[in-house]
DNA sequence: ATGGCTGAGCTACTCAGA
């Protein structure tokens, strides 16, 4: 089963980046993030003639997450987190995997930028409630997959120049013992697990030609809990997106799993 | 280099992103 995260920054300004991208990669389920739009203005009807189904958890203008999936998703719930501001970040469902019933949770963590602020500090809070309640689910199902726009660089080696992030949202310590202690629940980033020292990223701002001399970072992650490693074949960060025509600013991170 | 770009909502300009 290939599974998809990206961030498409819009999924009504990128349908026709998305639809090539579709026929080219052949995605089981892709999670999107950032779709910035309404459940009702959301192109489901272009996805079903392409065989997918939509699962929508929308906002207008701004963050919004979905699934598109050929299987049937079950289960598809938009409260795993009560969100103070009443963001839409988080669509959870159930799958089967190897005749195992797996939890999919597609994420869209808050920038957090700029620091020392209240966006700053409702980051923290979203990602302590994020951690809670992460494990109480791994004590109820073992099968978790965690994925998308995590917006957390993980180390020195996820970004392009880490001195000038050190007190960004993005790569404070702080923030990065957030995702440590996500790890620490149970769980491998599966790009790191099968690329030990290999540099890559899965973001590039569109200023200052950030794409061209690829000044990026790594920020969207595949989590998956342990007791789904030895099912995992391979992980592929694939930078095709990105040199398109009107790219979104991120490119997806693709997983194959038994 | 706290934004030089992009999108939504709207129709001039602000807010947000990372």
């Amino acid at each position: 089963m290939k599974i998809i995260s990206w961030n498409v920054n819009s999924v009504r300004a990128r349908i026709e980046n998305i639809l090539h991208y579709i026929k080219n990669s052949k995605p089981d389920i892709l999670l999107l993030q950032e779709i910035k739009t309404q459940n009702e203005n959301f192109p489901s009807e272009i996805f079903e003639k392409n065989g997918y189904n939509s699962y929508i958890f929308g906002q207008k203008s701004y963050n919004g997450v979905a699934f598109l999936s050929k299987p049937k998703i079950k289960n598809v719930r938009n409260d795993f987190l009560k969100d103070k501001l009443k963001q839409s970040r988080v669509i959870t469902g159930e799958i089967i995997l190897n005749k195992k019933k797996t939890k999919l949770i597609n994420i869209y963590v808050p920038n957090g930028n700029p620091v020392d602020t209240d966006k700053y500090e409702y980051k923290k809070l979203w990602l302590t409630s994020l951690i809670k309640k992460i494990k109480i689910e791994l004590n109820l199902n073992p099968n978790l997959i965690i994925s998308g726009d995590f917006n957390i660089i993980p180390e020195e080696i996820d970004v392009y120049d880490y001195k000038r992030y050190e007190n960004d949202a993005l790569f404070r310590l702080e923030i990065r013992k957030k995702y440590r202690e996500i790890i620490n629940l149970g769980f491998s980033d599966i790009y790191r697990h099968f690329n030990k020292s290999r540099q890559e990223y899965t973001f590039w701002d569109y200023f200052a030609g950030s794409w061209q001399k690829n000044y990026g970072m790594r920020i969207d992650h595949f989590l998956v809990s342990n007791n789904l490693l030895a099912n995992v074949k391979s992980i592929n960060i694939n930078k095709e997106p990105r040199s398109k025509i009107k790219p979104s600013d991120h490119t997806p991170i693709e997983l194959e799993i038994n």
